[in-house]
DNA sequence: AATTATTTTTAGATTAATCTAAAAATTTTG
DNA sequence: CAAAATTTTTAGATTAATCTAAAAATAATT
């Protein structure tokens, strides 16, 4: 049985995981979990021994089969109670992370499967983050950033990079929520800002949102 | 912030509180929370220094105006979440409790009074037991074991003294659900059995399950 | 390649929650 | 009411999670 940091850590790693062979850094995970590098580098030798991720000293750590299918695992949990706080309980999608923080660590298997069902197995999040089934597979698709798209072209808007209640604030402000289609009607020279379409209004939106902004490309 | 334990400690003293007079036994709680009498002592000290309970050396504890109020919410979170697991979750009676224990130290204000109103603001968990509402007042109902009851007497069956699972499954196995009306028709002498009726079939219980069933008496 | 800068680890301390064994206080009993 | 039994507290140790400061290793730069 795992404890929460334990649990925290392994998650942590996940979502820092971009290559397979590079492992992990401390600092890195120190900063994803507001915590020290002292406390990180104990940590990786706890997961280590217990076989979740394979850690040399100065070489970063990267996850079993078994680690990553425990933080899948807690990923699932996480974004299940997520979808649950919006769609049953009028949570809005800024409002969730923080307590799904704390619902993603119960233990039960029934609970979380009778969760699963009760909302009608959905497979994406409030953020358009991917579900992981049971059994920690994580279906991905294709999607491009908003910044990465050329004048006339378009796509319906499917999840956030940063998924700060700021930035979910900010787009609630401006009515930009999932489903919607957005189209580049001119790229600004100066600043990079984007003149886009948005349902039937346009508005005008800065290269750094539209950095956290992915489309489905049509 | 309150930790787990320290929760569990004012829930515990709570649960044991007969008299406003006599402090909760050091010993009893540590029954109660399956630890041992030296950790509740120094957890004693700790909630005593919070103004959560008064606690005198070997007198026992007390909770104040604050820790009843503080014991009275994670009881009302712990309930809420049984109605949610049986009512939404398909949950047997039986099963709630232990996932309950968990669920009941997630700190959210706006979680719980969005599940309340999800639930429909139910008034009982489903072991019978009365819901606090979100000020910590708590509606009690007056009810008689069936046990106290005489020959010729009925009464509807509206909650359970010993919710263990075991005592549930009993029940279950045996058609006795909540609200079923009882009829005592005889107290055997030899032993105290009870025959009794419930709705159309007569069956019969032993004085030490008569001991644990609440009814109200009509 | 040597120096400097950065990252990571180790060393050592702290706080919380737990335990066992022993001492102290209270309660029960003859 | 004194002795015995029970309960409670204290003393001291252990494990987990955390931190700061210092040492060691690695990476970057002249
Ligand atoms: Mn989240
Ligand atoms: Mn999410
Ligand atoms: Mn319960
Ligand atoms: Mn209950």
């Amino acid at each position: 049985m795992l404890s929460h940091t334990e649990e925290n850590h392994l998650k942590a790693i996940f979502h820092l995981s971009k290559d397979q062979n590079e492992g992990v850094s401390t600092n890195s995970i120190a900063q994803n979990l507001k915590t020290k590098a002292p406390s990180v580098t104990d940590m990786l030798k706890k997961l280590c021994d217990k076989n979740l991720i394979t850690y040399k000293k100065y070489q970063g750590a990267l996850l079993t089969d078994d680690g990553r299918k425990t933080a899948l695992n807690i990923i699932r949990k996480h974004r299940l109670w997520e979808v649950f706080l919006v769609e049953k309980l009028e949570f809005n999608w800024s409002e969730v992370h923080e307590v799904a923080e704390q619902l993603e660590h119960i233990k039960s298997k029934k609970l979380i499967n009778e969760l699963d069902r009760f909302l009608g197995y959905p497979t994406k999040d409030p953020h358009g983050d991917p579900i992981p089934n049971p059994a920690g597979f994580i279906k991905h698709t294709t999607k491009v950033l908003l910044s990465d798209l050329k004048k006339g072209e378009k796509g319906t808007f499917v999840g956030v990079k940063d998924s700060s209640s700021a930035f979910l604030k900010f787009l609630d402000k401006r009515k930009i929520s999932l489903g919607s289609l957005i189209e580049i009607l001119h790229i600004e020279d100066f600043d990079d800002s984007l003149h886009v379409s948005i349902g039937n209004t346009n508005l005008t939106i800065s290269m750094k949102s539209a950095n956290n902004i992915y489309l489905k490309k049509q």
